[in-house]
DNA sequence: ATTATCTATAGATCTATAGATAATGC
DNA sequence: ATTATCTATAGATCTATAGATAATGC
């Protein structure tokens, strides 16, 4: 794919042949993850990266252009990594036989794991996003390729949706929980009335709020009325 | 209440007794508005603020002990400023006859309003909040108070409340509403399916949502429902 | 020979201060 | 006399580079 020696002419990253260039920069990377989780990105220095790598600041500036390639690279390497991760939860074939109420709340949990093991993933998401565009968008790709991969698996049900307007409906719903797991992630517990409850209580109160919205029925009862029209 | 020369002890800021000393303190306390919502905290200089005041680096100095004084008092002074008005728009007696559905409609409205009349509020005070406690424990504590004079407006009207736990359900909707509102306000829109819809739609679609989970009664039926009882 | 890494440092930027100067109000 | 402001700059910090040194693999 790649002709030139950098993944990107914009923000180059160098494609090195030897085991230990590619050995250097992956340890860079993962160097500038438990920093860019912990402190933040803008409060991590090239210097700090280059010292967790066990590395050096020469050596940081030989794999990226300068420290916005870096970030760059790093977030690409994330958004990666969950894009696969979002391609494997929404398959259709693993949800065989799943009701709406199923999918989404494996959705929440699934999410709720994952922002939970990996604390500071929102928050430099967030950092970085509010004044480089570029991330943002990249990140907001990954969100919404797993909001387009649920609502399919939940059209395909829509035979359980009792809203008269299915499609929009279930928008709202997916806008819906997704910032409310943001919130719980990202946020200050305790900020809000709820959020001191525990996970278990905010995933059975959105499902209830979410079949109530949507008027849910059972796959049973879908299926019923689907034979009576 | 303050003895000293200082407000706070701990991030102090001058407080003159000349006039022109308040007028230069208000100046800089504004230049620092436009600059922070503008182009964010971290990247706005002190030296920024001072040029965009008319005034000069020193002069920034004699106010405020360093750079996170003036933070801290700029978040102060805007943290005042929603206090009041929130205090204003919870006042039970503005909500004289109206319903729940009446109160969080006013709510999602006045928000949005408050929001869009000053973009880069919200997004300054999560740059902020992401690194800073006390600013982050600040602006919560205002949030809390808004949640507080909601759930007692809603808790008033109970016997609208189909729901059998009126006290969680209405801390979950203020959650669940006060988070949708912040993620139409700081997100990028169109990054979830349905943030390129309208505010009216988006309005719509939450009271409905809450209407269902809540299993809202008009206040008329409410009132037929307590007689019976 | 080529590629990767390290050391040392230039250059830019920002915070904060020192010392001189100007305005205020008793 | 006191308070407020300005100018100039020291000091800290960080990014990025230049040039020297070390490792790799044909």
């Amino acid at each position: 794919m790649a002709k030139s020696p950098w993944i990107s002419d914009l923000h180059w990253v160098r494609v090195g042949s030897q085991a230990r260039s590619q050995r250097t920069q992956a340890a860079l990377l993962d160097a500038a993850e438990v920093l860019f989780f912990d402190k933040g990105v803008e409060a991590t220095s090239v210097a700090d990266v280059a010292a967790r790598a066990g590395s050096s600041v020469g050596a940081v500036y030989h794999h990226f252009r300068d420290k916005k390639a870096l970030v760059y690279a790093f977030f690409d390497r994330l958004a990666a990594e969950f894009h696969a991760t979002t391609l494997d939860a929404v398959d259709p074939a693993r949800w065989e036989g799943a009701s709406i109420a199923d999918v989404l709340k494996g959705y929440l949990e699934f999410s709720l794991e994952i922002g939970r093991a990996r604390p500071g993933v929102h928050r430099a998401g967030l950092e970085v996003s509010l004044r480089d565009p570029t991330v943002r968008e990249n990140l907001s790709e990954v969100r919404a390729e797993l909001d387009r991969g649920l609502a399919a698996l939940v059209l395909a049900r829509r035979s359980e949706i009792g809203h008269h307007d299915p499609a929009m409906a279930c928008a709202f719903v997916l806008d819906q929980l997704g910032c409310m797991v943001r919130n719980r992630l990202e946020g200050d517990p305790g900020a809000s009335p709820f959020e001191t409850r525990s996970d278990e209580d905010f995933v059975r109160e959105a499902l209830a709020s979410v079949g109530a919205y949507l008027q849910l029925r059972s796959p049973r009862e879908a299926k019923a009325k689907e034979q009576t029209q």
